[in-house]
DNA sequence: ACCTCCATATTGGATAACCAATATCGTATA
DNA sequence: TATACGATATTGGTTATCCAATATGGAGGT
């Protein structure tokens, strides 16, 4: 059947790399591990380098010598445009903070 | 084939939910209007509905005599529990903000 | 050159997450 | 009480998102 919406809070991949990958270029490894330390669980190679590849091939991301990924023009410009969607819909940060003590 | 990872950021919703009715409690419609003001599109009946029964039968929401839902204690414990593994995936959120000019 | 080991990459699903279409309920107004 | 209309609810998909399994590549040691 169905059983909509289990809370897992799929759906952060993506945005995550462009994020991290905007501070400083990085490598596949580089990007699961900072995720594992944020998120508690490391993404698997499966999960982590078709999300580059599909980045990439929407010309989000370039790649240098060393395998580090970094941010192209338009990889920026929709980091930009994801972060002001992230912005307003979670316009209560610190609100949240308060909640939970913390 | 796959093409992972279209940044559409989806698996916010549940989440969204519990976060808007812990500060008061609110209808589906009333929920449907919050999330159309903060991520720009309204959520349509075949997508907020779903969500609502399935977290009241997981046992985080209970809804009184006016369809008004709001959290139970699980759901609270659950909504504190997601808080706290929201804010540590998204710990930089200040950086974010600089980061696009807001 | 060969082996080892780890990072990188690809493929094929499995399931989470959502939405369109449709049906039902409730309240108001005549 | 009958009709209208919006809120609520259900169903059956469709797609996004992720992961396990597997394959490939490259650097370091012997």
């Amino acid at each position: 059947m169905n059983m909509a919406a289990p809370c897992d809070m799929k759906g952060f991949l993506s945005f995550l790399i462009l994020w991290l990958v905007s501070r400083s270029p990085m490598t596949g490894s580089d990007i699961a591990l900072e995720i594992e330390k944020r998120k508690g669980n490391k993404p698997s190679p499966g999960t982590i380098y078709p999300a580059l590849k599909c980045l990439k091939d929407k010309g989000m991301l370039s790649v240098d010598k060393e395998k580090r990924y970094s941010l192209t023009k338009k990889g920026k410009e929709e980091l930009s445009s994801e972060l002001r969607f992230f912005l307003k819909t979670f316009c209560d940060f610190e609100e949240m903070k308060h909640c939970c003590g913390k």
